[in-house]
DNA sequence: GTATATTACGAAAGCGATTGCGAAATCGTT
DNA sequence: AACGATTTCGCAATCGCTTTCGTAATATAC
């Protein structure tokens, strides 16, 4: 098992030709079509030939040409994943659900990551639309930049589902949790504990998805007769240092809150962080609610409540939907939107 | 922009066809050959067909057929990153690096999951193989079951980059840390505080990688006068169930330590968890040094060391040695493995 | 005006597979 | 023994695009 030439190949020039389904064929004194029908196991082909073809392919460790295949089948079995930020342990649990899933089913998943930047969001579509992706497991950046996009891959049959994140202007299906109960739930935990000044945190609430969180939130102030305050509504990119400017700027306004319920993901780390560095005690003076159970918040050292979903789960289950929809003949009617259960938890680190 | 159709489409049986050089062609009365001249600023097309060609794409959002295109260059522009687990914050910020300097030369990243697993990372190996990835950048799961289909995929001319994890049995180049010097510096750096019975934890220390670390060790036990203990050498798998419960065992076998110098990653939680949950303090009774700096550790909220590195850095420059040696006619003498910087950190949740 | 160079495009082969159809060989039936 | 049915394989078209080569039309040179 010797490297055959130092120095990772050194290869130029005499780089070995790939094997095509013509080698074998010519090994074998067949045509391609022979071999291509042996190794699917067609049924024009007889049994000893068929052994002989795969004895062979697999003695010369034949691959059909993946791209050749996919280009006249016009099928990839690649699914696309669209993911905001692997760094956000929601995000990169729920992966590990959706490729364990696939594999299963003989599907590869591609992951992409947007950033939250629609631009980048586009150019990931355009790469899946163009390999020929099956379907495309969506967690959308925001923003309709790439509706048309989207719209088009639609029609021409590449089979969508959301996961986490919704999007309200299509018919696609989703799986998510309720996010307007979870976001009622988690705000009437902390007004019952005795908060009154209670921060919402997220980016721009019109938007399809956060829309829910909102509501919920703003639901559960009015029923519990806690005063609404626009300007305790505090909006902030998806990312770390937007989150922590933003509420540093609101602690040295010294706008009164105490507590926050966050949209989740970096957001709540660059808050928690502000809050801290401010001398400010956590749960004490600011009590912080978020949405996903993320590592990263455990970097804070501190207690907090969590709206704590199995990102396994919905990484199988959105998986499972979409491979179920790829391969099925059936109207679209009969696929549903999934809800994924949630509970709010209160974490901490395990030292503490 | 609203939907066609809802439901996410419904489109059995009226699946709009996707448009292909011939359409465009055709509404321009030329071949497919001018189109395709034109559309890739072939030397022998006017300028105004060009312009035009270019306009009605781009209006009717014509996009080249991704199979088609590599199918007959032999050439993909994407680059296969195999990655053991991106929970772990080291590697999924390493993936950032890719992703970008990748996207800024006009290549995709692949990210597969190979969770330390050889089958699995085989698995992915020969996915890329079929899809004729260009390059690979390898974090190799460990074990020799892939090298013949390595050795294969080097010669038929698929670059291969090595980061953090090095493959001494190829001449694979290679990103990572001086593993040995860091390793090193970290044993020293715990015995100077006074500890005298250091654990080493990490899988099976006799494969390529971890020797370096673990000769780091040794030697720094041996330079400072500390006595070798081979029952401190402990094996355990890179997840956090393994190294719990060898940790839990050693513990109750009361075999004494009071530090751990840990290969990082999973490892390093599990054995964390262990401690605590046996009621030991950290770093009081035991204190633990790793490799890596990852958030994971974190959720236990407790100080230890970390061995730190610029993972993003790391991403970036592997993604860009892989694109040189890609796209470069050199011979492979010309590039150098790259040593990373990495230094020793104290690191503990911010709240404390 | 003829000869050569240059420009702009089309025809056709080919990348590596798949697949419908036709034909040869084998088999079964009466 | 003759004929239809079945089995087994090859031929050739095709997927969507790239690229070489040829050629007609135009431009340049003498």
């Amino acid at each position: 098992m010797k490297p055959a030439k130092g120095a990772g190949g050194g290869q130029q020039g005499n780089v070995r030709k790939r094997l095509t389904i013509k080698d074998i064929a010519d090994v074998l004194s067949v045509t391609p079509a022979t071999v291509s029908k042996a190794l699917r196991d067609g049924s024009d082909i007889s049994h000893e030939t068929k052994e002989m073809v795969k004895k062979v392919s697999q003695k010369l460790g034949y691959r059909p040409n993946f791209l050749a295949r996919s280009l006249i089948n016009n099928r990839s079995r690649i699914i696309g994943v669209l993911v905001p930020d692997l760094r956000i342990s929601f995000f990169s649990e729920a992966v590990r659900g959706m490729y364990e899933e696939a594999s299963k089913k003989g599907y590869q998943c591609l992951f992409l990551v947007h950033d939250e930047l629609e631009a980048r969001e586009k150019e990931k579509l355009e790469f899946l639309y163009d390999i020929r992706a099956d379907g495309i497991l969506l967690n959308a950046a925001g923003g309709k930049m790439n509706y048309p996009l989207l719209e088009k891959m639609n029609q021409e049959g590449i089979r969508i589902v959301c996961w986490d994140r919704s999007l309200d202007d299509f018919g696609f299906r989703s799986v998510k949790i309720d996010d307007f109960e979870a976001s009622y739930n988690l705000t009437s935990k902390i007004i019952k504990e005795g908060r009154k000044h209670i921060m919402f945190l997220g980016p721009h609430t019109k938007v399809s998805v956060l829309k829910d969180r909102f509501k919920g939130y703003r639901s559960a102030l009015k029923e519990n007769g806690v005063r609404y305050r626009p300007e305790l509504i505090v909006q902030s990119f998806r990312n770390v240092e937007d989150s922590y400017n933003k509420i540093l700027e609101v602690l040295r306004q010294k706008v009164q809150f105490d507590a926050i319920v966050s949209v989740g993901g970096l957001i709540t780390y660059g808050a928690g962080k502000a809050i801290l560095e401010f001398k400010k005690r956590v749960p004490e003076d600011v009590m912080i609610g978020e949405f996903g159970d993320n590592d990263i918040v455990y970097k804070l050292g501190v207690l907090f409540y969590s709206v704590v979903q199995n990102p396994q789960e919905i990484g199988k289950a959105s998986t499972d939907l979409l491979i179920n929809m790829i391969e099925s003949r059936k109207p679209d009617q009969e696929f549903l939107n999934i809800v994924i259960h949630s509970e709010i938890m209160e974490r901490r680190p395990i030292g503490k």
